[in-house]
DNA sequence: CGCGGGGTTGAACATTCTCAAGAACTGTGG
DNA sequence: CCACAGTTCTTGAGAATGTTCAACCCCGCG
């Protein structure tokens, strides 16, 4: 991996409230605040901007800040014991991390790398104490992270029975019905990832996932269109898999 | 499973500060409280016991509550898409469950059961709408819960990696050397649950957790002093496996 | 003392991984 | 716009890992 080798953003500026809103406005823990609690939080946030393969932290690294994406992709990943690595998720702009070691004091449990080549990735920073004096402030915002943080906690508990109870296959198949979802209004949709790192979020090899997939075609649950578009043909019988 | 029937415990009451205070005073959440916002938020409690086989709340049912083990064992499980379970966590006195939905106004996703057989479980329950009054009152306390979920998730995604990443010889071992920094002091400890419920826990089958403990065993890393104790021998070793 | 649940063991079977090779794609620089 | 370089993706075959099913043991409890 590349060294660390961080750019200060060309707008980076301490009181650049206008670029900052336009960023963290989309953000769900913020987006109900009033006009002026928005512009108090925001005059104590920073941007940098990171090229592709840049670390934005690593684990170990002492932590002291909510990182807000504005624009660009940011891949949150982990080390096992053993040293092999897995996908937690894949940032895109509105998405915010550093929030494990925010309330914690420790320091950071995860990798976050950025992983667009076309543009670079933004984020926008808001330091522990700020973030904690704001919070103490304004308690009604208390609530919304600790529901931002039960929903989280939910959607990785049930990520992990799943692991436990689920083969490959059905992991796939529950992923892809999520995609769906999302996407809704239309049966094809476009996988939010490569199928390598799809691979390192499901827990299995970059082969499986082709191989995998190919069996769902030829079973008539799902068409490939291209390498990363895929349209659900019967999501039924996908979810009985 | 037994159908719900639940007991009313024998000294429930709305104002019985004393007992609640002896059970909540032990939740990391509660126990820097000052002597007035303790008696504060125990006025607002309940409590409710359990036999063993009942059932505290199931997934999907309304939820509304903190739950707080007074004395006995509760189970949390959750089911799987496909209906099988897999083993959450153990919640021992002192250990509180039902935060999930607390803040998320949505409905349980796990399965909550008493699992004690020489004595009732006794939980003390506070309301959403008490709990919630209470932090925006004391917003110091929203930082402690922060802290707490902040850790529950990411011991969660460190379970999500292991299982992603490590196979079932690894994460028992792992699971064993966690084991033993709880009970530090002693090479010699003992299981906090079942084999079988050990296998559900670490996502595979009792015949397999038996196998690998036994090949364990005959790389001479640990010794089964009984079916529960289990005696470290060579932690590095086991480390490494 | 017998019952029931956990625990253990064996053998066949299913699932997934590893390694290897080639194809397809993406972005880069001419 | 094209050709090249580095990835990612696909496919095959063999090996490793874990599951299932069935039988049996053992222990605690009524």
């Amino acid at each position: 991996m590349i060294e660390k080798n961080v750019h200060q953003h060309p707008h980076s500026c301490q009181h650049n409230i206008g670029a900052h809103k336009a960023c963290v406005s989309l953000v769900p823990i913020f987006n109900h605040l009033e006009e002026d609690q928005m512009d108090e939080i925001m005059v104590t946030a920073q941007s940098v901007s990171y090229k592709k393969g840049e670390m934005i932290y690593r684990a170990g690294e002492e932590s002291d800040s909510l990182y807000i994406v504005n624009n660009g992709k940011i891949r949150i990943y982990r080390l096992s014991e053993s040293g092999k690595e897995q996908l937690v998720r894949i940032l895109n702009p509105g998405d915010f991390t550093g929030e494990l070691a925010l309330f914690n004091e420790t320091t950071h449990e995860s990798y976050a790398e950025a992983i667009e080549a076309m543009v670079d990735t933004g984020v926008c920073l808001i330091k522990r104490s700020d973030l904690q004096a704001f919070l103490l402030k304004y308690p009604s915002i208390s609530l919304k992270i600790l529901n931002e943080f039960s929903s989280r906690l939910d959607q990785s508990e049930k990520l992990t029975t799943q692991f436990a109870t689920e083969k490959v296959e059905t992991r796939i198949a529950l992923f892809l019905a999520e995609c769906l979802e999302q996407n809704d209004s239309s049966h094809t949709f476009e996988l939010p990832m490569t199928k390598k790192n799809l691979a390192s979020y499901l827990g299995t090899t970059p082969e499986t996932i082709s191989r995998k997939i190919h069996e769902l075609e030829e079973q008539g649950y799902i068409k490939q269109k291209s390498h990363k578009k895929i349209e659900i043909i019967d999501l039924d019988g996908l979810l009985l898999v």
